[in-house]
DNA sequence: TTTCTCCATGTTATATTATTACATTGAGTG
DNA sequence: CACTCAATGTAATAATATAACATGGAGAAA
């Protein structure tokens, strides 16, 4: 499984199949820890996942399950997508109903998406610095946070350089 | 139509009634200055908007154009909407798939939201102080940010005081 | 005035995303 | 063994969104 392909994190270059596999192993091990079930077909909706950064629609990872021999009912897929993002393997793109891998995985975060419009990759950052003012807004009002949410849509580098006509 | 109920915008105490009739004035204004054509199926759709700060779908708007007599099909509410978000008059709240009136029109703006999960209140608040650090981030990587999307998930003020069994 | 063009709207159909509800299986427990 | 509970299988449907083409009407060009 370890293809050696050579990518992009997020937008920098980084050897995808080593990503994967550490992934996997720190779900596992956490799951473990936990007593979670890392079932099959949670394991390699993961693994989809994980396989590109970038988001991937319900009834995409659906179609690969199929693929794999799995059932193809909506809830097999988003039961699985429940379970990943609950425990932090996985995220929810909310500006494009699709779903990406945690790229930093155990991180007690609260994660900043960048995603491009033109490849479609979606890259994750750590959001805290910035959330403070916001955080003070709405402490201010009595509102009390519980989730997040910060995504950026534009164009990345590599589109960016790519498309000078 | 001026009501003079007492209301909130976001969470705070205001009259809505003016609160609503100053937004359709400004609206008709801005598209008078930026011959935009503020027809009644996109008027009528503001006016819903701006009657409840909070969320509605396009189902619900639609619905609601029903009864006034304009058509019922998807189309009709989504053109409206998009005509409304396209120009700054309404935001899509795309953790709730719905939409609410612009709280601070005019504003060359990049809003960040409050959403209240017991009541589904939204409130808008400006986002520009805490940007900064994460398009920062995003620079460094290359990455040219054209919107950004802010909402947080939590329970309002009004709600956790009522909710205290 | 007539015709042309363009924008807004009407209408039908369908695509995409997501959930409800109930049946089945299988592992671990009492 | 039989009970329980979590996970999965399955069918049906709900909720959100868009594509594609038809119609109408205002203003410009002829």
């Amino acid at each position: 499984m370890n293809k050696k392909t050579s990518t992009l994190v997020g937008f920098k270059q980084h050897n995808h199949g080593d990503c994967l596999e550490n992934a996997i192993n720190t779900a596992e091990e956490y799951c473990i820890k936990n007593n979670l079930n890392l079932t099959p077909i949670r394991k390699k909706v993961l693994e989809l996942l994980l396989q590109e950064h970038r988001a991937l629609g319900a009834y995409a990872i659906l179609a690969m399950l199929r693929e794999q021999g799995f059932s193809n009912q909506p809830p097999v897929a988003y039961r699985a997508l429940d379970f990943l993002v609950e425990h932090g393997f996985a995220h929810k793109i909310e500006k494009l109903n699709a779903f990406v891998a945690c790229s930093l995985p155990g991180a007690n975060h609260s994660p900043a998406f960048l995603i491009c419009k033109k490849c479609n990759m979606v890259a994750e950052t750590q959001s805290s610095p910035h959330n403070i003012s916001f955080k003070e807004t709405a402490n201010a009002t009595g509102f009390q946070i519980e989730h997040t949410i910060i995504e950026a849509q534009g164009i990345c580098q590599s589109c960016v350089e790519t498309n000078q006509v």
